[in-house]
DNA sequence: AGAGGCAAAATAATCGATATTTTGTGAGGG
DNA sequence: CCCTCACAAAATATCGATTATTTTGCCTCT
């Protein structure tokens, strides 16, 4: 399941919801700080309320909403801290990721990173460019036998492409990453 | 039609919910991988069933409940492997923050560590002595500037408590924390 | 007897409406 | 003129009931 992925259409109301707010927030439309009434939602996304809150909730868990007790949700806000701190931060724990990866290389695994990589220089540019770019560093550190640790990755990288998409346009990264690979 | 009620118990339904559905979890009562049935747990707590369910996602949040697309909830399963994975993460993040804490010591920082320090001393044994414990190790850890890690090793801390609790009576530990307060 | 498939029961998801809480505003008093 | 309190408006949280989905049990057919 891949949570940039807007377009399914399947899924319970819930789910749909999650990955179209997820998306609106994540790409900037839904502002940082920005309060989330639930009845603006509910129109905009033409589904009940319940769906809504119930996706909300979900986007708290992956630090993208924020929840206010008794007084309803909004975007996680922004800060150049905070930003610093992802950076950092995922830095560290892909590293540590990568690191105990490599140590139980296997033959899939190699396979999978190499095919990966070639997805993702091939989508250059592509809509879902992204989403393979993710897909490839997820591929470097899989094999890492530290399933909570890959989910702390998968969402620091989450939050890092929310920052990628509010400075502007995202285009002009994905260069030091090739080393990596070669690293293996 | 209230009065300032400071004994904690009160707040909205869901957050009442939630801190008895956690400590059902961490404690035990609740089975790892038993089925969560809203109708169950809605006469259990005698509450309402959608401040069930926010409460049920939110402990999604803190990995204590697994959400079952469509298919309800249940609690967390537990595993060697799952054990061990988060004493080594536990370690390797506090161990992260704790070296960052330290860089960015201050006064006010040294004086809460003792505190918490001799809180969980003179609480030894008694109820409240886990709280006190996590208390320690997060005042030990609380200067890192960094949020998220905090949060993270505070989310590992929790499941290693739940651990605890499985593993039958939790009375055994307090010795290798001393050092590490002397350090700073 | 076993596999496959329909029907009934159980359960989760969702909706519409009500109750509670927060927020905004303005009158009255200091 | 500013502060405070009270009331009104808006928004959230919760409830009760309905709808959709999954699971279970039974029956038939091979």
């Amino acid at each position: 399941m891949n949570a940039l992925d807007i377009s399914g259409s399947d899924g319970s109301a819930t789910q749909q919801a999650y990955r179209r707010l997820r998306h609106l927030i994540v790409t900037g439309d839904l502002k940082p700080g920005e309060k989330l009434k639930i009845e603006v939602l509910r129109k905009r996304l033409d589904t009940g309320a319940s769906p809504i809150r119930e996706a909300l909730s979900l986007l708290t868990s992956d630090k993208l909403v924020d929840r206010l007790d008794q007084r309803g949700f909004r975007t996680a806000e922004v800060s150049a801290e905070n930003f610093q701190e992802i950076l950092l931060l995922r830095r560290t724990l892909e590293d540590l990721a990568l690191r105990e990866s490599i140590a139980n290389a296997t033959q899939d695994w190699e396979e999978n990173v190499v095919l990966a990589h070639h997805r993702m220089v091939k989508a250059k540019g592509g809509d879902d460019f992204e989403e393979l770019h993710k897909g490839f560093h997820m591929a470097l550190i899989a094999n890492a036998p530290s399933p909570i640790l890959l989910q702390f990755c998968s969402q620091l990288y989450d939050l890092n492409i929310r920052y990628r998409y509010l400075a502007g346009s995202g285009l002009n990264y994905q260069l030091r990453d090739v080393d990596e690979e070669h690293a293996s």
